[in-house]
DNA sequence: CAGATAGTTTTGTCCAGGACAAAATAGGGG
DNA sequence: CCCCTATTTTGTCCTGGACAAAACTATCTG
């Protein structure tokens, strides 16, 4: 029934297990096997992690993400830890902010906690490349700068859980004064029950809107059974799932290969995210979505083999 | 790692911590002081659950949000737990539907997951009563609704997610299409960091802003530290909190009061949501918000007593 | 040399049962 | 009736052992 921090600073192990999403079990093996981390006790035996040991365990968890094995990570001294950093640098898809509106500025409107400033920022990026270029050209690039600032200790957890909040409320807002034209196909967007993360969903669903699909999205966390029958009641022809780098590849083969056999052969899949490995591809009617700007390209091949009748949407 | 249920729909313990909230320690600690839950063993000794004892858990776990012991509660039997089930019917906060677009309306679209129809109801309701009607009239009945309804086993946790995906879709569109007047005060909306619910937050920034309030939603989940600096650098006049029914009263307390302590008095606090207690009310500078509705009225006796010179803006 | 297969190591999660502090309740004045 | 102090209830933490799933490595086969 303890909570959070004490007074000076120091967490328990539930707080760090909140803050770093690592399980308390974990937390203790890590320490009798690694070493690491080694909190000092209270009065009565109970941990207490300094903020140094969280920013280091947040790190690590995020490499772990990337695909690093605890071993590794866990022995590492901080230079060792410092080099795999550098290592990762530039790793994420090298999207280019291209002469639009600069990251830094988001950047910096970001630490500054400046929602109007923050608006403004996409505004601009709105109406110079319009929505579709705002999502690809902006917010992707952002994502990864985002994360890598955060990798290298320039960027706070709540400052992205703020950028997030708000790229969410400005994209909903946006496509919510898009009047929907309701042209084929319908496509249902939603996550596996594992995977939280809803940004990329909102994303593919901004992109498809503009392309004039009829999008249908159920958020994140949605059960199998619930997909596949929301998929039936709305007739939908795609259904359109994202996967973060932190999702398990065993575990998405698995769902997706599920999902496939519930659906009928008229209803596509389509997988998008970092998470979204290649080898998704391999299972007969499911798509890889590699980057996010090839949404509209991908569109109008499902348009041309499902509505040959139709001339090509024009992609603007 | 171990994960999901396994074929037969048996349950593992992380499994069932995932869906009850409820964490591994208490589920086996129970077990062993009350008998309940008593799951199967699979072939090494680890809990197997079946969905009976999920569903009855997270009976058990609401009633506990709302002020039940949990001594009471495992130790009764299926048909003790029916009655006090019966006991809590109607505790919500009796929001008649008042002859706007029904209810069960709604709960039927749900059910059917059917996204047209609900985002329909929805407009519906908006054009019959306005935004805030749409809010203080359907949405905040709906969720009373919905809560009895799930408790007596009517509608699954996928379709209650379901729901707060599509209003929170609905009400973000409507907010962005509202061209802001930027008129005093400016409001900060966010919640504590074991807070996770955002619908609340967003009710009462629908409100605020078809009142031309100037609102900035931090979303939900922030840092002490991080509302207040938020708070300066917008320069807000009033911080509102939203704590759901599951808050403990304690925490909220001291929460509230450290925020109190950090802001200067010219900010003020306004408290919302099913934990918001009238206790927080004695704390200087505080304001505890009963219903959704009279959130225009409060901000009304803002304005009068902080903008005396203009005239009171007139309601709706 | 790609790709399947079997063996090995790494790693996360589970268990038992004892301990204890925070929260809730009950009891007792003022 | 409210505030302060016992008592009970209740959630979380601890240790250290165990083990199965996942990841990696080596080997074999077409």
């Amino acid at each position: 029934m303890k909570h959070d921090a004490n007074g000076s600073g120091r967490m328990t192990i539930s707080a760090v297990e909140r803050e770093t999403g690592l399980p308390k079990d974990t937390l203790r093996v890590w320490e009798r096997r690694y070493g690491f981390p080694q909190p000092a006790r209270d009065e009565s035996g109970e941990r207490l992690y300094t903020p140094e040991d969280v920013n280091r365990l947040r790190l690590i968890r995020r490499l772990l993400d990337q695909g690093w094995r605890p071993g590794k990570l866990l022995a590492a001294s901080e230079a060792e830890l410092q080099r795999i950093v550098e290592a990762e640098r530039g790793t994420g898809v090298p999207v280019a902010p291209d002469g639009g509106v600069p990251t830094d500025d988001v950047l910096a409107a970001i630490r500054r906690h400046d929602v109007p400033a923050l608006r403004d920022l996409f505004q601009r990026s709105l109406l110079e490349r319009g929505l579709q270029g705002l999502v690809s050209g902006l917010v992707a690039p952002l994502n990864v700068v985002i994360g890598e600032a955060w990798i290298r200790g320039e960027l706070g957890v709540p400052e992205e859980h703020f950028y997030t909040e708000q790229v969410q409320s400005f994209l909903r807002g946006a496509l919510a004064s898009y009047t929907r034209p309701a042209t084929p196909p319908r496509v249902l967007l939603t996550t596996l029950p594992e995977e939280e993360h809803g940004l990329g969903l909102l994303m593919v669903e901004v992109m498809l809107a503009s392309e004039g699909a009829q999008c249908c999205s159920l958020g994140p966390r949605m059960p199998l059974t619930d997909i596949r029958a929301s998929a039936l009641t709305s007739a939908a022809d795609i259904v359109a799932l994202s996967f973060s780098a932190a999702y398990p590849l065993r575990q998405a083969l698995a769902g997706v290969r599920t999902l496939r056999e519930s659906l009928p052969d008229t209803v596509d899949i389509w997988v998008g995210g970092a998470g979204a490995h290649e080898r998704l591809a391999s299972i007969p009617g499911v798509s890889v979505i590699g980057a996010i700007r090839s949404v509209p390209d991908t569109l109008a091949e499902w348009r041309a083999a499902r509505l040959p009748d139709s001339p090509t949407t024009p992609l603007n």
